[in-house]
DNA sequence: GCTATTTAGGTACTTAAATTCCTAAATAAG
DNA sequence: CTTATTTAGGAATTTAAGTACCTAAATAGC
């Protein structure tokens, strides 16, 4: 079994808590309360949510009653943001593999797969958090 | 950096391999030459060939001379197969990660990316072993 | 101030996938 | 028939992702 389309557990966890987050604006919340929501592991949760806190997508209070809020507008925040911050920013070359040197005159996947990452990149950059129902 | 179509370094090594020996036709084409050829590793190189032959998408002929061929026309295999022999079967469901239950109502992701998932299946069963150049 | 709660961050463990190594089996050529 | 070559297949290793654990720092509430 494989998926097309290369997605880390790590940034759908990033997604589905931020939709949660955001669904339940103004309220701050924490990850162990996420974690039972989204029934996923609560440590990698934190882990996930640390990096979207350094990366100011959310702010974090600490102590009783802390958790996490967004940071900006859920129609500010595209799928795209949450994406590169988790998985690594995303190249988009002449190699849908991400190669610079094909052994043959060039790489040979052009046009068809460079046209499809492209729309990926383009449909992630369109996808807002507020849109997530 | 992250790729965004998910195509392993065996599937990429499969279908490159592939496609010199397409070009080579009707020599038959052993494993060394090939990853001196290709650049690549030799063993992984092997390894990938013995589950195309598994497949009957190659024949192999051990011993002095042998080497690996193809068994069926150039215009006959795609991508799709290549792809499928080597990093699974794709299963293209209602959620593009594969999950059977979102913790909301159904898949955040529907439409947008199962339309892109639909996109990369079609395409690779397009791009046939003949017109790689 | 003290205590309980909660995030931050480092380290360590686990698991699965990718890759390599090693020996056996086939076969062509002499 | 013997030898060199080459694929087959299993075992072992490496790597990366995911997960857990532990201590420190912040902070709210009393
Ligand atoms: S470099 Fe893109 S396929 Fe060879
Ligand atoms: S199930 Fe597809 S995103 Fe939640």
């Amino acid at each position: 079994m494989s998926n097309l389309i290369n997605i880390s557990e790590a940034a759908s966890l990033a997604l589905h808590g931020l939709v949660f987050i955001a669904k339940n604006q103004p309220s701050r919340i924490n990850v162990k309360v996420l974690a039972e929501e989204l029934n996923a592991s609560q440590t990698h949760l934190a882990k996930v949510f640390q990096k979207l806190g350094k990366a100011n997508l959310v702010r974090s209070l600490r102590g009783p009653a802390g958790g996490f809020e967004l940071n900006k507008p859920a129609e500010d925040i595209t799928f795209l943001e949450i994406y590169e911050i988790i998985d690594g920013e995303i190249i988009l070359g002449d190699c849908p593999l991400g190669k610079n040197h094909c052994v043959f005159k060039s790489c040979i996947f052009d046009n068809e797969l460079n046209r499809i990452s492209q729309d990926i990149y383009e449909t992630f950059s369109k996808m807002k958090l507020s849109e997530f129902s």
